[in-house]
DNA sequence: CAGAAGATCATCT
DNA sequence: GATGATCTTCTGT
């Protein structure tokens, strides 16, 4: 499967890569074993959102941010969790797409050790808990996603995999609950929760 | 260099 | 719905 090159992330706009991200496989591959999930939530981070480790410009911190689109931004959340993100658009501008979510896939064993066994429900279904189960470190931060043991690929079809990871109940329910997860609003690319608190109809997430 | 805040999560009521 | 865990980064002095 084709990973993503350069010009995914840059070609179009932040908030449009956000939303063609959805149902990508996020892989990371350690010692030639593949991690991977498909990406079910993003959240896309513009230029002139005050949430943004961007809006003041670059900082020690942020400065992968404004790299070249496809650049690895990782930040530690509360002292505990890492956070992966993706520089998009252009050079100078700190534009990105944070992973929210995926729906694991490959590489299960590994990832109930490293998350400690919790329901299959948790395993991935937040920022923080998707890098854990990945593995995904804080060292990632400033690499790009086109020459590194982390990446982002095409899913031809919804490989029968992911089927049999959701919940169980049914094949054909399984099916239709997964497509129903990449394309429902909920699941879709958001803006911050800086601009969602400007649209209170959007809350409660 | 001290202090505060934070793009979260698990656990509790 | 509230709270504590935990520590990096940024800001002000």
């Amino acid at each position: 499967m084709p990973k993503l090159g350069p010009d995914y992330f840059s070609d179009r706009t932040t908030l449009q890569i956000a939303r063609d991200l959805l149902g990508k496989i996020l892989v990371h591959e350690i010692d030639g074993q593949r991690l991977s999930g498909i990406i079910a939530e993003t959240e896309a981070y513009l230029d002139d959102d005050p949430a943004s480790h961007s809006y003041k410009g670059p900082t020690p911190r942020s400065t992968s941010l404004f790299l070249h689109p496809g650049t690895i931004y990782t930040y530690r959340s509360y002292g505990l969790h890492t956070c992966f993100n993706i520089a998009t658009t252009k050079v100078g501008t700190g534009e990105a797409v944070l992973l929210r979510s995926i729906i694991p896939l490959e590489g299960r064993k590994i990832m109930d050790k490293n998350r400690g066994q919790v329901p299959r429900k948790q395993l991935t279904n937040g920022p923080g808990k998707l890098t854990q189960a990945l593995g995904i470190q804080m060292t990632s931060n400033g690499r790009d996603l086109f020459s590194s043991d982390i990446w982002i690929e095409m899913a031809e079809s919804i490989p029968d995999a992911a089927i049999l990871i959701t919940p169980r109940i049914g094949i054909s329910q399984a099916k239709e609950q997964l497509y129903r997860f990449l394309i429902e609003p909920k699941f879709a690319a958001t803006l911050s929760q800086s601009i969602d608190r400007h649209n209170p109809q959007d809350q409660g997430r």
